[in-house]
DNA sequence: CTGAAAGCGCTTACAG
DNA sequence: CTGAAAGCGCTTACAG
């Protein structure tokens, strides 16, 4: 069955296309059409369910009111939650979200661009990995509206909302020392983005404004891609070999290989060993004693994000580049 | 900057856009372009980064390449995963994935499916609600291939992949039984789809098998939108006013929820107190002690659905709906 | 107050 | 071996 085009409703109506369409996109009062005329299409176009081609219309108007959305894996419970809160904010306006997962992988990022950029999306929501910088100049030199967040990309000059890192972990190394803990170590990944890095910056920080040393060994940075198994190999070495007191897991995948490893071996999470996650999730609640966690402000970065995009949609002018950093908080159990 | 049209690279090339076309399509040598042209034509394809633009392409052929997904809640962990699984093996196709999320509203999937139509994407993947039926029957009529997974409509002969939730409730509640365990309690959501219906009647079979007889009182039915807090003292009561030796929970957030109750209650899990998860989560496993779940098969059902639609997107003739079980697993915890 | 016509960037049947 | 032209379903500047 052939859908209805637009055509089809003005041979119906008996006018012209031109008025159908005035009327579709609520321009008819502007156009002078008459009342009557209106009432006889819009009757019309609702009894025979007729939508309009949104892809006719995309290539002839050259936006398509969908964003695209790149998260380096949507099954991530951070990533999923992110863009359900934008999907639904976004939905409310008339936008539709296409989304693809990178994987961390440069190659498939830039060809998602690519994609979108032919499929015309109207913005971009990006999750971005080192090597991007160029592709999303480009897409910025184009008009386009983009917002990175998450991970910051610092030599580019582009919107961008996260948390702050530095700040959160500052705060968490900082709460283990004034538990009186000595030796706090810090399991992170291998990867080479801001997000991570300051991390490890801001955990030097904290253990030199308070005179505490800094050991190479007692920082364990996990390969990004590498099997669980290893990690936990890796992690049970760390726990056993020194007389760490504190860690701070860097991401919360990490602090549930910890977890694990911890089970396993029987090493007990109490006064003489604490825990703080970076990121917080379900398990950290329910574990058995609870495991403090930084939580980063989901509900907000997400409403900044698609605020951000909608005004620089609806902006005739290039709007200034924001750089939003939200508070991410330190969750005691 | 405009980008390129295929008109551009005609001229460049000193050719016509046919041909052009024909080159793009691979239907070079159908059409006996002659070598050296192709090799031109691609050269100048390559170094000025044409791409073809798809809206164009869509509104001409009448496809899009983008598989339309509809989920309850892209959020929650069971659909996040496939929705990966599914975007990975679609990407590889050449097929993008557009989602969104119903939140178990009928109207909002209605107009999903309403906006997937204009957008004209090729195929859908369906987790559907009670009331869609009509529109999905509507899809199927205008030729487009449809997946339904994770519920079924059992009103509606089309294409589904789920899991045997009959099979895996009954086993667990046998589970139950074999560790002479004799008040089992089964909590659940009172929302009328069969995938959640039929836990509910494994439940009743398991015990009538085993001479064991249905208390009504034993089984808990949260509304399904309701706020945690009340389901919560809803379970609370429950586990207090029976001598209940096991729960089954319906699904892993009733289950998650239970687990919250009984940390704050101090009730413990162990030989005079069961719990079975239906549909595994991190927190299970991390548990102390470890908690029982019900694994649905997410790989299979991701490949399964792919496969299928794939199938049929390529097929040039309506093929047989297929009812896909696949079996889910105790996994003993 | 309303309509004819151009054009968005492609694909493809047809012609040579 | 290659191209001119129609047409997909819209929007909009222009004309009346």
């Amino acid at each position: 069955m052939k859908s209805l085009s637009i055509k089809d409703i003005a041979v119906k109506a008996g006018v012209s296309i031109t008025t159908v369409s005035f009327i579709i996109n609520g321009k008819a009062r502007d156009k002078s059409i008459s009342e009557a005329v209106i009432k006889k299409v819009e009757k019309i176009i609702v009894e025979s369910g007729y939508k309009p081609n949104q892809i006719a219309r995309s290539l002839r108007t050259g936006n398509s009111n969908i964003i695209g959305l790149i998260v380096e894996d949507i099954s991530n419970s951070f990533f999923s939650k992110i863009a359900r809160l934008i999907e639904d904010k976004a939905y409310k306006k008339g936008y539709k979200i296409i989304y693809s997962s990178t994987e961390n992988h440069i190659e498939k990022a830039k060809e998602l661009i690519t994609m979108f950029k032919s499929r015309k999306v109207d913005g971009y929501i990006i999750s971005p990995i080192k090597g991007l910088e160029e592709d999303i100049q480009q897409l910025m030199a184009d008009n386009k509206p983009v917002i990175l967040f998450d991970r910051n990309l610092p030599d580019l000059d582009a919107n961008y909302v996260g948390a702050d890192h530095f700040k959160a972990t500052y705060h968490s190394i900082e709460s283990f020392i004034k538990q009186g803990k000595k030796k706090i170590s810090l399991v992170t990944i291998d990867i080479d983005v801001q997000q991570i890095t300051e991390r490890l910056t801001a955990y030097k920080k904290a253990l030199a404004d308070y005179d505490i040393p800094y050991e190479e060994n007692l920082v364990l940075k996990v390969h990004f891609n590498q099997d669980e198994k290893e990690t936990m190999v890796q992690m049970e070495k760390l726990f056993q070999t020194e007389e760490i007191d504190a860690v701070l897991f860097a991401t919360n995948y990490l602090a549930i290989s910890g977890l694990k490893v911890l089970k396993q071996t029987g090493k007990k999470i109490g006064n003489d060993f604490s825990v703080i996650a970076y990121d917080d999730h379900e398990v950290f609640e329910l574990h058995t004693p609870g495991i403090s966690a930084v939580q980063q402000p989901l509900e907000e970065i997400a409403e900044t994000v698609i605020q951000l995009i909608l005004s620089q949609l609806s902006s005739k002018t290039k709007l200034d580049n924001q750089h939003i950093i939200l508070p991410a908080k330190l969750i005691e159990r």
